[in-house]
DNA sequence: CATGAATGAGTGTTCATTCAT
DNA sequence: CATGAATGAACACTCATTCAT
């Protein structure tokens, strides 16, 4: 359900300098275009904004907010259910249909989140490490620890691995399962079911019964 | 072995180009800054490089061809092997292997290439998309092709979504295998079995036996 | 003395505009510094100013006003001392002497003051002068025609040339004689005597007796 | 005598930046106008010089040393002198004097250098007094520390007034002597020899006899 | 009385590129 | 072969000022 936006100035910056930072890293986003591109003027832009660094961050700030409200949504599912089959693997899952219906929804949140990470500017990028990279890396390990407990993972992978393939797929899957607006929902649910076959059983025929 | 360069101008060049471009995407990599550390000047950058795009397109030029060097040698195994029991699956080891040694003996290029798939100037990403990105598509196929005629793969999983996935992993696997000059040749072992166990048994314990 | 002042926006303006133009030359001092310096408003400044320019001659106006009281104080001391031996020598001392004791109170007007004459934008320093360049020069000027109609000059200086270094002196005393907060009356005072004795006898030994 | 300078861009950089720098402290300078009245471009400007920095203090080691040249002269005349009538005060004129020479040859050279002492912009004037502040105030401790020695010295005056106020006198004469294109040397000579006088046994008529 | 949204010309600086020598 | 002088568009950011509320 789209809310028509008030097209105030500063709404329009900002919905912009959204467009600007899914399309560009921190250093090529021009301030420039989205005064340009957003119909107001520089005066405009910083008076609302002290100066590319605030902008930049307070969208992030949008942008992982709005995460975390589809995040939570799925780990109330995984709280809450109390039976012992909850597998970790089904937890992978959800996590990924999070992430997947936040992209559907908010496209240039997630393009600019995928980007975030690979920021070539390391100024900018450990900002952003130092203010948000805890929380994923937190639930995960949890996650995991409580996985390896219950016996779930294969041994011969270590507990080191098992984190770094989890965070990494958890930041890609969108490379492997792209969202497009032409897509029904049949078409996301099965890409995502191969996705998950494949994090649980690999690729080989040996594992399918 | 390393090979003693000639420091030629053109050379100085290309090896500050290479540094820039691996450290930058386009749009930030600075030609000025290239010119500068190379101790040469504006009329002879531009005199052996028409433009911007003309060195960067070079660059990629070597380091593609250089990649290739990796490749075949790995490739030759694995055509030269005629034994049934050449799985798909040890291919895929191949390589990730390859992509190991030439990130170990050429990590500019290795880094270089990393960035290159994340472009976010559009106009180039597309320039190089098609200049180079058949080859790798190409031979994954008939990887693909001949692994499900050979009855390797998990029928649960799409023949598309197993090539992106592979395309995806050997685009990727450094970051799952971070290669750094301290690492001795078995932690890099230890770390490939991993990614390669991960992606025939998947993360669930019971393909393990 | 200090009056306690009520802090009304107008005041708080004001009070942080004096510190501005002290430290800053006319085009240098910011209006949005001074703005939010002095927890205001934009629209409430351009409500009391018209613009840039009327508040920094309202504010010289004040030093000005200021300034005369220190100085028509010592000045009536001079016309009120009807003796003959009132000489003309004397009163430059106690001219100097109503700058330091004004310095001492409104150091921040002191500070405007000198930077006021070295004005370097010429468009504001000619409306300065127009404005109050008169009132100190014709005021010595009828001090030094007294003194010369009392035979009180060395006639090997021009009537020109004395009011010029008179001025002069009045102008950037505090350059020879700064004052600090921590110096106690008597260090002060042995500072101003050194001036005056300076203006008066010179530098030769010859002429002290 | 004037020698016509070739007018390459950069020699129209420096001599518009001359200008801009005698009409303005550090800060009010424009980068822009520089560029815009010497008919470059901003290319050609940051080609020549690294930053606002670096052509104000290539400007200003200009006017010190072509400065030094006209102190060196009067400074040979004053050494090459052994007679014993040699006083300090005729030393102080010679110093005038060179600094009248120098301003009449190199107008805005002058005006420059009474705005740097002035210069508001406090890591400006820091970068200025620590790499020029030393000479002349090291050579008028010299000049004074004799003089004392040689008795010359009004005994009420303390050392460092005399070394402050020689000093302010050196580098304010010209407010005092203002030096117009008009004026013909006999005109300069009667202004110097009024300062000189004023210097050596001040105003009062007592001391001339 | 007081607020702050909105403006556009201005600042210093970096950029890729051209071209005469 | 190689140099560096010259260019102007673009960059992020600050400024004094206007005006509707």
């Amino acid at each position: 359900m789209k809310i028509e936006m008030e097209t105030t100035p500063k709404n329009r910056i900002i919905q912009t300098a959204i467009k600007e930072f899914a399309d560009n890293y921190y250093d090529t986003a021009s301030i420039n275009s989205i005064i340009k591109n957003s119909n107001t003027s520089k005066g405009t832009f910083y008076h609302y904004f002290k100066d590319k660094e605030d902008i930049y961050l307070q969208i992030i700030d949008i942008a992982v907010q709005e995460k975390m409200i589809y995040m939570e949504k799925k780990l109330n599912n995984i709280l809450s259910n109390k039976s012992e089959i909850l597998l970790f693997n089904d937890n992978f899952k959800l996590l990924i249909q999070a992430g997947v219906e936040f992209a559907m929804d908010h496209p240039l949140f997630s393009e600019m989140g995928m980007k975030m990470l690979q920021e070539p500017n390391s100024y900018m990028l450990n900002k952003i490490i130092d203010k948000y990279g805890h929380r994923t890396e937190l639930f995960i390990d949890k996650l995991v620890n409580k996985a390896i407990e219950n016996n779930e993972i294969n041994p011969k992978l270590s507990r080191d691995f098992v984190v770094k393939i989890i965070s990494f797929l958890l930041s890609n899957y969108i490379k492997l399962t792209p969202i497009e607006k032409k897509m029904d929902l049949k078409q996301i649910t099965d890409s995502l079911d191969q996705l998950n076959e494949f994090f649980k059983n690999g690729i080989n025929k040996v594992n399918s019964k």
